[in-house]
DNA sequence: TATTTTCGCTAAATCGATTTAGTAAAAAAT
DNA sequence: ATTTTTTACTAAATCGATTTAGCGAAAATA
């Protein structure tokens, strides 16, 4: 027993799909199909337990009801939450999301958007990667609507949701300038990323504003896909030092840093924040039962994911209705906790 | 400038699409197809930049290269590292993954259900909420391959893969009690979820194999959605008492009840280990810098995802031969860390 | 009564692929 | 020289919906 197409009403009532159509997509009235078969084909498709064929559907209408979402890494909290809220969104308005993980590799991504736009997807959000940008130029120039997320490539001119990266650093390392801390290092991912150039920025601004010479001995930008490694030997780097060399805080750029360098900085008998004191972007769970609970930006990644959804919605809803692209930058949070000592 | 179908290409060369269809999909020695109207068809569809239009390939072939995923939240890192394996092994065999969050909830999952196959997947994989028997009992009754992960229902025959949740609580407990804790508490979920019963079984008989009886008053049951203050009630009633009828550890039955619970715990300044052991299920990030790392049962997510996928596979590509329902029972990983004292 | 309008419905095209059945021309076999 | 086989290809059906154009009968209007 397969499943029951449209004909398959038609044929059991002897009309024909047209009508059964109209009458299932809530036209009958617009079309005038009489109340009577009206009834019997709804009787009908209830009895065959009929539900649409929505291949079928998307391959007449163009639509597919699917969104693809390409982050760099589902199983990274920050961007399961953020695949979470534009889940949410998407569900109301009947959209399903098919999720790719890009691993920071453009070459994936490429593939990723290629494989996509073969499924048909009706928009994409994305996460764009370094040296992905010729991917977005292209896809800026051809007719699937998408939004950007967390990162964008100013000299591209497509939708974007962000935050203010720069605002957030800068906020973060004044604080720690107010705790007396001095020489306030950042550890940071590949700066050709836009959103990581912001916030190390920001930081360096702060200290520039407080008449404190940047050292940029204590800026770590660290390889693209960083191991427990890599953040060691920056730790090691930036407290491995005599006192007067030695840094007294660290801003992490990524949570994913901060909790590899807090585990790193336990490991070496330091406690925080007496020996160091600490701050990160990312509100993760693992800041908030740490050793001593990280004071940290949080992204708002609710509205992100909502506005980004709300905007690719609506531009598949006015197709060729080209407004204008939707440039977003959002607040973020500044929660402080223990780790920067008070 | 609209994307390239079959029809231009054929169109272009004057040839039928039925060769073109033919040459692209490789078949051109099979069906004598002369080489060089193979040449130029390769170099015509290069030159239109032709991919092909998977929703009408699915249409016809039956075949959407869709997996539906159904799991409690892909927010939760659990869920998100689960989510991340299967699409790596699905992504290797051109296959990509929708994913739906049913928060636990079976009239959620239900309707995604539903949904996923109106948009045809060529099969599924759920960690099936409690009371989604019938839904999954229906699903075994159809034809698309479908495999549980996580949870199981031992009355229904179907694919499944779980780890030995009774071996993993029975060995955590015997820790606890190697250490000469002997007021060991259970915080748990709804025990009707076939894996939380059986971790709180393993809990209880390791108990009994060390002649504890069992108090029923250190068995903690959430309700289904936890919050942090149903996590913080079930801590004072374990921690509020007189010393004597106090806990002296507890074993979480899952990372996002261990989590809350720490928090509270610290907020209450008490220290663990020495005021309180704690082990959990789920060897998430959080517990690695933890106040003191937490000594955990760590799931083999990666072999879990691989496998159902795997198994997902196997049954897509040889439809019909129900050769036989996969149960496969994983093994977990004790890792102990600081937070059971020595 | 003749014409127009409304009513209730259907045939057929279409989306973009795959696949079955077949055909005309050339080559091989008789 | 005729028949058979092979070669190199094509027409058309199909998947399951949507949608345009239109048709015959009944009702309304002239």
């Amino acid at each position: 027993m397969k499943k029951a197409s449209l004909s398959d009403i038609a044929l059991r009532l002897g009309v024909s799909k047209t009508l059964v159509s109209f009458v299932l997509n809530g036209k009958a009235k617009e079309y005038r199909i009489s109340d009577d078969i009206c009834q019997r084909v709804m009787a009908v498709a209830e009895e065959l337990n009929y539900s649409p064929n929505r291949i079928a559907q998307g391959l007449r209408t163009g639509n597919t009801k699917t969104i693809g979402l390409i982050i760099a890494d589902i199983a990274n909290p920050f961007f399961g939450k953020l695949g979470r809220e534009i889940e949410q969104e998407a569900a109301r308005h009947g959209y399903n999301i098919i999720f790719c993980s890009s691993d920071e590799n453009p070459e994936k991504s490429a593939q990723q958007i290629a494989m996509l736009q073969q499924s048909q997807v009706d928009g994409f959000i994305i996460s764009p990667p370094i040296n992905s940008e010729n991917q977005i130029r292209i896809l800026a120039k051809g007719q699937i609507p998408f939004v950007l997320i967390d990162r964008f490539f100013p000299e591209i001119d497509c939708n974007h949701i962000v935050v203010d990266n720069f605002d957030a650093a800068y906020t973060a390392t004044k604080h720690l300038l107010s705790l007396g801390r001095r020489r306030i290092a950042n550890i940071t991912l590949n700066l050709d990323l836009a959103n990581m150039k912001d916030r190390t920025d920001g930081y360096k601004q702060a200290l520039r504003d407080a008449s404190i010479e940047v050292d940029e001995n204590l800026v770590k930008v660290l390889p693209f896909s960083h191991e427990n490694k890599d953040v060691a030997l920056a730790i090691n780097e930036l407290l491995g030092k005599k006192d007067d060399l030695k840094a007294d805080a660290i801003l992490f750029s990524t949570s994913k840093i901060g909790i590899m360098a807090i585990e790193c900085i336990s490991s070496l008998g330091l406690k925080i924040p007496d020996d160091i004191a600490v701050v990160s972007f990312d509100n993760t769970d693992a800041y908030k039962i740490c050793v001593s609970p990280v004071t940290v930006i949080g992204q708002p990644l609710k509205e992100i994911g909502k506005t980004a959804m709300q905007i690719l919605l609506n531009e598949i809803k006015h197709p060729g209705v080209k407004v204008k692209t939707q440039k977003v930058t959002l607040k973020t949070e500044f929660i402080v906790r223990k780790s920067c000592g008070s």
